[in-house]
DNA sequence: GATGAATGAGCATTCATTCAT
DNA sequence: CATGAATGAATGCTCATTCAT
């Protein structure tokens, strides 16, 4: 038993090995100029055994926006931001969770920016729904802001989808961005997004 | 000779009409996803003739970047914004005006984000060089009104970059604003980025 | 026109040769341990271009059963058979038909009993359907032979799938028939059947 | 070597029990189509330890052949058919007993006419040798009929060819006579063939 | 310039078989 | 004997590009 309990990790690990290596092709070459010979390149996995350890090529990519959106869901589920009275410290808080959480799954970000359209589209539907629950998210705060008066919008609607849109810059455009810190970028990020709420 | 500058017209002619076509096709479905068959179909030009008048399929997808950078590039050169005194003035003209393009180019928009890894080295480093242009010309409008004390920004470079990645918005996310028409969107950018320099 | 027509034709011409060589592979070694590659060198046409006359290999295998089926189900329509007066005459001019057909698509008339589950289902019903008629047919000469006394038999319809069996001897085991020609086994044949119904 | 003993019926057994489950499995997708790790999962055989028992897979299709031909040869060597003086009673009974085990052995008799040629030469000339065989036992028979004047057929060659092939027909064509059961199929098969070869 | 057949390298995936443990 | 991961050759099929006409 211990065999087999250490036999399934294994099998786990070389997933996310498998994975993570792919994650890092794909954002370099692209997912459809990444061949699953590249792959067993990288991972030094054969082949044909690569296939014991995932079932296709999509269901890589699909693996991979499931270990970004993962704990993306779960910390919108369990965070007790909702707890929290004033909307300003709500605010302040969750964009500094979720652009710390964009910055570590920055090629993940990147790579569902550029290759949704590949996913099987039930995968798909998905995505675009926990993207969609992330702007409410952050509508239901704006709103909740608005009414108190501390925040100074005209579209909560529009301005959530900016706001999230905001924080995925340093994923998409980090080429231009290279003399920050992602601790600089953090706290350049949180100024700004809540510079453009407050009144 | 007439003949002649008429065939060379005929030539551009097709050129654009492929390219945009094609264009068109690697929206939709990507361009790994694109056939050189499919845009045969598209453009109603024989397969093997295409090659006539494009050299590679990469070619093409060099050209629409082309024709969307080109005019891009004009407009940062031409425009008189640079002899505006204001300059609050300055940035909302050119900020309304580089919506108004980004709104105009947003499937050429979204192909550079999703495909620009697939151009040649030479090309890509040309795109990112324009890229940064406009980073650069919008900086500049930032820190003149900062020495002015009409913007409160506390990273103009910074800040530039946002206000350029705020700006394409409406290209990479459209799925969740539809319920805004391209007048809307226009305003409230405007309104949303102003608001997020002024003090 | 001119042109295009010829065109057609070669590519008509094409198709049944390349049909023509996968039966004769599929025959000698069997429809899965025959590779397109095999058929591309039978045929000489690149492998490639191999797809440009058929769809998939699973075509090629419908294209052969096809081939089979038609000028069968053709002949059962046309013939004259139906008006012949005495049940024994129509009888053993079927038969005769029939015989013949089978032995000249021999090797068809084999692949169909190995390889028709290998069919997409809708082709597959459509070949037993054919089949099925063919034995209708028969049953419905037997039944009007036992009305009129001229045949001694107890079931038509099983009789009438004997019969359709019995004419497919040559087909699946000519390699041990090969003392008789062509023209002995049909003799041989028809008087065998003849003489199974006739009192 | 109690041990031993029981070891090596035990080997016996599961050969028996790989080859059994591998025979269903041919017959029902076909022999390309079925692969070792479908075995493996009918058998409930580790993959790996298959390859103990049996040598490959085209080995568990010769056993399959085998396990079939093997009661039918030793039917022939053993039984008192011989010595049975009426031919038409020698007949009787014989067309009797193959139309049983033909129809017990019902899928394997597919199988050898779908995948005979997938077996190593060797194994299929004895596989036709026996196929041989059963004819000239049949051939003998018709041929003292026939001196006897108690059959009235043309070509005892033929004719024991032909009555063989026609006591498969329940195993080849199955698929149009489920209105039968086993029962009615034999007395019709014995009725059928006896009819065909008395005056 | 126009045509469409031809080329051949390349791709994801499968699978019988082997082998270290 | 048992396990299941590893191997690597094959397979059906695609597609950018070329070329003879």
């Amino acid at each position: 038993m211990a065999q087999r309990r250490r036999s399934q990790l294994d099998v786990k690990e070389r997933q996310m090995n498998i994975v993570k290596k792919a994650a890092r092709l794909f954002f370099k070459k692209g997912y459809a100029q990444t061949t699953m010979r590249d792959i067993a390149r990288a991972t030094k996995i054969n082949l044909g055994n690569l296939y014991n350890y995932i079932e296709s090529k999509e269901d890589i990519l699909c693996h991979i926006f499931y270990m970004y959106h993962e704990p993306f869901a779960e910390w919108i589920e369990k965070e007790k931001i909702m707890e929290i009275e004033d909307p300003r410290v709500q605010l302040e808080k969750s964009v500094e969770k979720v652009v710390e959480m964009i910055n570590n799954y920055r090629k993940e970000v990147l790579l569902m920016y550029r290759e949704t359209r590949v996913l099987p589209p039930k995968f798909m539907k998905r995505v675009l729904a926990t993207e969609g629950s992330v702007v409410s998210f952050f509508e239901g705060i704006l709103k909740r802001g608005m009414d108190q008066g501390v925040f100074k919008i005209k579209d909560p609607f529009f301005s959530a989808n900016m706001l999230v849109f905001q924080m995925s810059l340093y994923a998409l455009r980090s080429w231009n961005l290279k003399r920050y810190s992602q601790e600089e970028i953090k706290k350049l990020m949180v100024e700004s997004i809540m510079a453009s709420v407050l009144p």
